[in-house]
DNA sequence: CATGAATGAGTATTCATTCAT
DNA sequence: TATGAATGAATACTCATTCAT
């Protein structure tokens, strides 16, 4: 029996999506050179062959992966928070909550902030441009201005904040059972 | 005419230090498997030959390059201070003050460490039970009677303040001209 | 759609087969340093990588040559010979006509009698403690005492009559359109 | 104390020599693709850098092996003997009882027939054209019209001969304690 | 579509040759 | 002249990619 257009497409999407997101764990934790098609098949549970119906090559499937792993919603919501009548504090301690229940369950996020803080690590020069820290650069400055954020860089400032968030990604990947980072740590990088 | 056995051995130990020496940044910034040993040989400005000469494999140079980077010399350091007659404060103070200096300086330093912290995520299961988390847990349990250190699981927090140190290694591995942190920085993820 | 299972351990049985088929002609006739895997597997028609499919290296494939060379059916069917009731001159007429026979005909065992003798050749201290030799030297014995064998030790004889199986084997691998050795010939070694 | 010119030629000679020998057992033994300069340096005892001063490369130093190793003296001597008023039989004894002899005494010569049977094997199509196939096929015909050596082809009887002598060559580079031919066993491969 | 055996370009490793001492 | 560390071309081996089934 024929599967119908509809079913067809959805399963070659399904699939497409099972390899990338298991592809994209495996990129993270090994990196690019020590990833080989042959493992990561056998890790996804499928023939070599079928990685290549879904992409061109490992070079397309990384990429497919990086560009993925964008952080826009990460940026539209923090320029959403950053906008809002609110204390600096407030805001601070909203994304640090946030930041903290991503860390703890949400494992696509984990996993995402890994490579994309592999990417920013890797593009030097514009590291310090990126939204992400611009924004939260923002909210650093008003918590300045309102006494509740220590003085210093606040681009200096967002680095700290978003190099600690990265640092736990990449432990939650590696160490099973890893201490977390709280939100409270994660405020008090930033509050007096 | 043969050089002398004196001379001899000082070439040999020269030019197998410059190896290990080059090789640790190359693998420590491209990993295992990105790293080529005819690009490794071109960087460090000898035949691809001359690698064999002094290791069997690229898998042996890898392993030996770990084996180098032990921070036994950190790990004692740390312990020596932690045995002064000094409030807690200081040696936080002391010790975050030298890796500054070193995370600024001492490039090599910046190498080892990267290189243990992978090595330390690799092996999770004893992660928390590192010397070097067990003399800053020291520390910090001494602190947190003194009223100097914020309150929390002392391991939860040397955790926090090395993996703090091994980010801040990375950044400066990967990014030129990085905003590095500060001994204050550092201070303040422990002390209230 | 895959093969089935049983289709599937065929072809890799024969894909295995036909390599060591023509890798010990290879090896018997170059050894094994002036034998280039390049050129082995251009020789056979297929990819160099299709080698280390089934064998995991040069030295392995020429040891797994080296195993399959053993000559335990010639020792089988010598003992069984030795056995029969029959004049050692029958059985020495018998075994050479067969001997004739096979290094006429039989390309695989003059390859095989190749690598055992070279084989043989190497583990010195054994050579005339071979299960070969003890056979061989016991229808001569038989023969002596029938007055149909020429005097002499037994062992030396049996020597002289396989080195010079070997010999032709030899001849036959390296020679085209060589002169082969007769029945008569190699009966005339023993028979007075 | 400077040499004189006369010493200085002969210490060259001397040591060109003893590369020449101690190369030719190697290469008779392991082969071409399978001697390593390294190795053979090693087994003389000396540099590896020596050998180049004395040959130009590891195929020139092969070559010169070959070219020593020719057979003219043995070709002069048999054609020597072959032209003496004698029986075919005594010059059949005479060549055996020799060649008994250097094989068991004269190990230049051991070495200088298995190089020079390799050769011959190489060169297929002129095997049987050869000189000392020639001389001794002589010998042959003449004790075959005495009634002394067995029917057959000349050709194939001295191939049958030389082939002997080359595998006794042969096991005695590689066997310790080898039981080496006898004169009389020669001389049977011939004579009725 | 899915598979995994086969391929060969790319990488690791060896070894004949050079050369500074 | 003799040496052996250094070299890089030649060779062994791996792995991304293809393709017959």
């Amino acid at each position: 029996m024929p599967k119908t257009e509809e079913q067809c497409k959805q399963i070659r999407e399904d699939m497409r999506s099972r390899i990338l997101k298991n592809a994209s764990l495996y990129f993270a934790r090994n990196g690019f050179g020590d990833t080989k098609i042959g493992d990561l098949a056998k890790h996804i549970g499928i023939g070599q062959g079928t990685i290549y119906l879904y992409f061109k090559s490992k070079e397309e499937l990384f990429e497919e992966i990086r560009k993925n792993a964008d952080n826009k919603d990460q940026v539209r919501n923090l320029e959403k928070v950053s906008k809002l009548p609110l204390p600096a504090k407030t805001k601070i301690d909203m994304i640090s909550a946030d930041m903290e229940r991503k860390l703890n369950n949400d494992e696509d996020y984990v996993v995402k902030i890994t490579i994309v803080s592999q990417l920013m690590l890797e593009q030097e020069e514009t590291l310090y441009e990126n939204d992400l820290y611009k924004h939260m650069a923002k909210i650093i400055r008003q918590g300045q201005k309102e006494g509740s954020v220590v003085k210093g860089d606040p681009v200096y400032l967002a680095d700290l904040y978003w190099g600690t968030v990265y640092m736990y990604a990449l432990k939650k990947l590696f160490v099973n059972e890893c201490k977390m980072v709280t939100r409270e740590t994660l405020a008090r990088l930033l509050e007096v």
